[in-house]
DNA sequence: TTAAACTGTTAAATATCTTATACAGTTTGC
DNA sequence: GCAAACTGTATAAGATATTTAACAGTTTAA
């Protein structure tokens, strides 16, 4: 495994840059730098504060594969966990390099919002609820979707999601170019 | 996790000295005994190496908890696996300390063979075939065993499993000082 | 076009880790 | 008892990693 290689697509993968990182990490953005570049092999002790910056675990960083692969059906458990506990959000196939899609398996658990700073980013972005309801807000509209509906939008519009119920809510989206 | 007493236990797990481990390892043994006290934090390149002087990846060091628990029950996949392909080899209870007792799930692959340097170590063990069959050498005596059938002898006699037939054999065993 | 804020890289100084070597204690076998 | 072979530890010298500070290129907004 090539530790730089790795920590850098982790790094972006989280859109991170290295100063950013750094600050994060309480370490210098040259550390960051030297290490991506397998110019040093960094102590457990900076790698580990360097990984708590993002945040992830040494053991999650040595056992997440994003080599490229030729990979096209995915167990459950093959997919990357990349939310927190209130929204779960699963990417497919998050091993393979240069996608130009982002597909992804969300839940949001009873109460769950993507907060009232809207998200804004660039590309467009859709996705089908699968279970339960969430209300979408997107620019101006506003509209509460459940099984069987649908979105679709430019994700330059800042927008929202929030569970109002009190049932999860399992939706399936997709974004180009990939957010991850 | 503390770095140093991790890799400590991992190493008596395998039954190395600092010295047997650093030869095979490629460092010297003060380097294993300066992490093992946690007077250094080690590089990943030297950690590296360490770990594959046991073998053990990365990712299995930073997975792997040795923790003490109370942990009563295990699921098959909560087993630590020592083994080899041939000779598969699940422990339980591998992260409580101090046992008195090694017990262990062994799946031996049809022509697995323990080696005709016989295995002799301190202790006594015992264990019961589950499935399949093995002929097990125990200094001059020779027997081999079906399911059902067990066996229990002196550790420090020279003793050797092989799996003569087409089968997987399945043994559930114990021994006692704890082998591993 | 410009300045300001960002991006990643680099060289020298500093801090840390690894080795070489020695030490003291324990175990093994005669 | 004794020597030989082992155990883990400690220290100074050498090798490597990290920081500091500066550089050049890109992006953003006026």
């Amino acid at each position: 495994m090539d530790i730089g290689i790795h920590l850098r697509t982790v790094r972006k993968m989280h859109g991170l840059s290295q100063r950013e990182l750094a600050k994060r990490a309480g370490v210098t953005n040259g550390t960051i730098s030297l290490i991506e570049q397998n110019r040093v092999s960094p102590s457990i002790s900076s790698l580990r504060k360097v990984l708590a910056g993002i945040p992830m675990s040494l053991g999650d960083f040595f056992t997440t594969d994003f080599s490229n692969t030729t990979k096209v059906f995915y167990g459950q458990d093959e997919l990357t966990n990349l939310g927190d506990r209130d929204v779960q959000l699963w990417l497919v196939a998050a091993n393979r390099r240069d996608r130009s899609l982002s597909v992804m398996r969300e839940i949001y658990a009873p109460g769950a919002d993507t907060g009232d700073e809207m998200l804004s980013h660039e590309g467009e972005e859709g996705g089908v609820v699968v279970r339960g309801r969430i209300e979408i807000t997107v620019g101006g509209s506003r509209q509460e979707l459940g099984p069987g509906e649908a979105y679709y939008f430019d994700s330059s519009v800042p927008h929202r999601f929030r569970n109002l119920g009190d049932e999860a809510c399992e939706i399936v989206s997709a974004n180009s170019p990939p957010t991850f």
